[in-house]
DNA sequence: AGCACGCCGACT
DNA sequence: GTCGGCGTGCTC
């Protein structure tokens, strides 16, 4: 791009990206009044009309006779250059069709409505004149989220009703009609009001990251801070500095359920609540929001790694919150990491970015290492708090019977914390009851029937389930292999059988279960969340969940139960995520006043990682793993690059695998090697076959464009996909 | 992505 | 004869 925008007279030619999966513009003549380049337009194709945007002069391939005209120019604020640039730079890294990424910048309820009042539904006075299941589920919906509006589709949906039910509830009037004029602004945030007083190396790093928002034009800057450091406060008074400066910023969150507390910090710190953005908000408030962030009225964001789409006009900051999480890797539809493209899009906007965590990745480490990002420590801890004391508890000396994991030795520190009235996590990052159910009979496992998964008992639900497709199935009593009844046997830990496991050795003690099954609401979560944290439990039993961020000052002592769990595999960065994980979990213990023990039963206390985690010292553990990374030329040392291949037919899938194998030498002149086809990782994901291919290049190599042209090489078959996978997270 | 066109098998 | 299965191709 580049250029200044330009006006199209009308019926010029001009070219159109639209939102249909055809890799490339459409040639249009120019609406009466003309139209600019990234106005948001609606074009005829085919018998329909459809959305897009105007991306520039017309290609001028396809006939001046044959072009159709723009029907509307769409009343929004038109896509911006550093927003188009963006889109088409993330196209390219991603090896995602442009229009598909264009499609993430457009997904938003009611861009095509015409100016004017919008109908939306709320709970009314009245009482339904009868009452039906149906109607009593549409006035669940809206007892549950009462400062909520809800178009009427989007009501019936949730509700899981037709749009009739929800007409026949406004007629008796339990459920009111609500005319909007229009999207409301926000509330102002104010700037300028003074934060919390920080602590001396939070007043450092805050200074640093004012100073860096005063330059103009992008940086990155990690800040490192150990849990209960105060990192929160201190990117808060980046983004003051960038609202007073009168731009926009946006806050990265990892996942929905830790939005509620952060709105709240939000709130106190500036005296308003900013925008929310993900997939809890409704569709009038995402309406309101877009649009909104896309005049410049809204100037503070706080959403899930699809906030990135948004059309900010005046970006000047973007925070990724604990910026190691591996769920800012997009693994469905468009592939892309959330963090990367963040540094992207605000690298197109002139805009800094802070990347915050107490765990980074390595990635971002060695990018602070190499001088491409700034870095800003945290090492003291809020209040006189201290990092809790870390322990192994070697599991070969421990005397456990079969279908027991709590050791003697954590079951009597737990024991102790609860005569001290302290609080006790029981961590194991494994949903359900039992991971594995087998046939006592024969030896089989139970899979899902459409994946290579396993299913996992969840007894909760009392049902089995797999973790893939989300697929149930009831609880066998027969084996689905051999036929002989009464055999089926769960095998090895879940969460669930960890709580009953702990409930018998402390029949006393208060247990609380805290696993994402186990709630069917992000508010049911939030209120277990804070009963715990005011004392309403004494042992909690969690999965990763516990991990992130919430805060429980009651919490002593922390027990591992598989330490080595995340250690198994031949991931590459399997050392990394348990680092990182072990030390997340760890700094859940001694917040407060009392300091805090972590124990982590394991079988190898003498594996490099372990012993790293042990000693806490987090820069030989990096330096180590950067070191072996370095000599295996792996990521962030060298580039990667997944394919996958899926189709019905196994036959299918590994032919086309092997016809892109064959032509691997295409990549010998970047340097690149192609291992594959080998099954994916998991085999079979709702009846389709999955081959995979991994491509490892040297750093700079110019691997995007070698891949396109080693791809389209082959025929791909209709009924198979491939998908390529710039920078995988997970490899085998 | 939709949607039409079209070329084969099983019904009135 | 014709209804409808979904393979193939087109949309500026």
């Amino acid at each position: 791009m580049g250029a200044m925008d330009r006006h199209h007279s009308p019926g010029t030619p001009v070219a159109v990206l639209t939102t249909q999966p055809l890799d490339r513009t459409l040639d249009y003549l120019a609406p009466e009044g003309g139209v600019e380049d990234g106005a948001f337009v609606e074009v005829p194709l085919g018998p329909r009309l459809i959305l897009g945007v105007v991306w520039g002069p017309a290609e001028g391939d396809w006939p001046v006779e044959k072009l159709r005209r723009v029907s509307r120019v769409l009343d929004v604020t038109p896509m911006t250059e550093g927003m188009r640039d963006f889109v088409t730079r993330a196209a390219a890294y991603t090896l995602t069709p442009l229009t598909t990424m264009v499609r993430l910048a457009m997904r938003v309820p009611g861009l095509g409505d015409k100016p004017g009042k919008r109908v939306l539904y709320a709970l009314g006075d009245g009482a339904p004149d009868r009452m039906t299941p149906a109607r009593e589920q549409v006035l669940a919906v809206l007892e549950e989220r009462r400062d909520d509006l809800f178009g009427a589709s989007e009501l019936a949906e949730l509700a899981g009703v037709s749009t009739g039910v929800v007409k026949g509830l406004v007629a008796s009037g339990a459920v009111a009609e609500r005319r909007v004029e229009r999207d409301a602004d926000f509330p102002p945030l104010d700037a300028v009001r003074p934060g919390k007083k920080l602590a001396c190396d939070q007043a450092q790093a805050a200074s640093a990251l004012r100073a860096a928002l005063a330059q103009p034009g992008y940086g990155t800057t990690l800040l490192k801070g150990v849990t209960g450091s105060g990192k929160t406060e201190v990117y808060l008074e980046a983004v003051a500095e960038c609202l007073a400066r009168g731009r926009q910023a946006l806050v990265l969150l990892p996942e929905i359920a830790l939005t509620a507390e952060f709105l709240t910090r939000v709130e106190a710190r500036f005296g308003a609540r900013p925008a929310e953005w993900h997939s809890g908000v409704t569709q009038a408030e995402r309406r309101r929001c877009w649009r909104k962030v896309a005049e410049g009225q809204a100037r503070l964001v706080v959403g899930a790694r699809s906030s990135l789409f948004l059309p900010f006009p005046n970006l000047g900051l973007v925070v990724v919150d604990e910026e190691h999480d591996t769920s800012y890797k997009q693994e469905d539809g468009v592939l892309y990491s959330a963090r990367d493209m963040a540094v992207l899009r605000a690298s197109c906007e002139g805009a800094q970015v802070v990347l915050a965590s107490a765990t980074p990745s390595l990635e971002s480490w060695a990018n602070a290492e190499s001088g491409k990002y700034r870095r800003l420590d945290l090492t003291t801890r809020f209040g006189d708090a201290v990092l809790p004391r870390l322990r192994a508890i070697d599991m070969r000396n421990e005397d456990l019977p079969g279908g027991r994991w709590v050791s003697p030795t954590l079951r009597g520190a737990i024991t102790q914390r609860i005569e001290a009235g302290e609080q006790s996590l029981i961590f194991l990052n494994r949903r359900g009851y039992a991971p594995v159910t087998l046939c006592r009979a024969c030896g089989q496992q139970v899979a899902c029937h459409q994946c290579d998964a396993r299913m996992v008992e969840h007894r909760f639900l009392k049902r089995l389930m797999c973790h893939q497709c989300g697929e149930t199935a009831p609880l066998p009593q027969a084996c689905p292999s051999c036929g002989v009844e009464g055999k089926m046997a769960p095998v090895g830990p879940g969460v669930e059988r960890m709580a009953e496991e702990v409930t018998e050795l402390f029949p006393e003690a208060r247990v609380a279960v805290l696993s994402s099954d186990l709630f069917g609401s992000a508010r049911a979560l939030k209120a277990k969340v804070e009963d715990i944290a005011n004392g309403g439990a004494d042992i909690v039993v969690g999965t990763q969940l516990v991990a992130k961020g919430h805060n429980f000052p009651l919490l002593t002592l922390v027990g591992v139960i598989d330490a080595d769990l995340g250690l198994q595999g031949s991931d590459l960065r399997a050392a990394e995520r348990t680092f990182q994980l072990m030390r997340q979990v760890s700094g859940r213990a001694g917040r407060a006043d009392r300091p805090g023990e972590a124990l982590l039963q394991t079988f190898q206390p003498e594996h490099p990682v372990m012993r790293a985690i042990l000693s806490g010292d987090e820069e030989a553990f990096w330096a180590e793993e950067a070191a072996q990374r370095r000599a295996a030329g792996v990521p962030p040392y060298g580039r990667m690059a997944g394919i996958v291949i899926s189709d019905p037919s196994s036959q299918v899938a590994f032919d086309l695998g092997n016809a892109l194998a064959r032509r691997a030498a295409m990549l010998d002149q970047i340097g690149a090697e192609v291992f594959g086809p080998a099954p994916a990782p998991i085999a079979r994901i709702r009846g389709r076959h999955r081959v995979r291919l991994l491509v490892k290049a040297p750093r700079q190599a110019p691997l995007q464009s070698a891949i396109s042209a080693w791809v389209a090489a082959v025929d791909v078959p209709r009924s198979a996909r491939l998908s390529v996978d710039i920078d995988p997270q997970s490899f085998l």
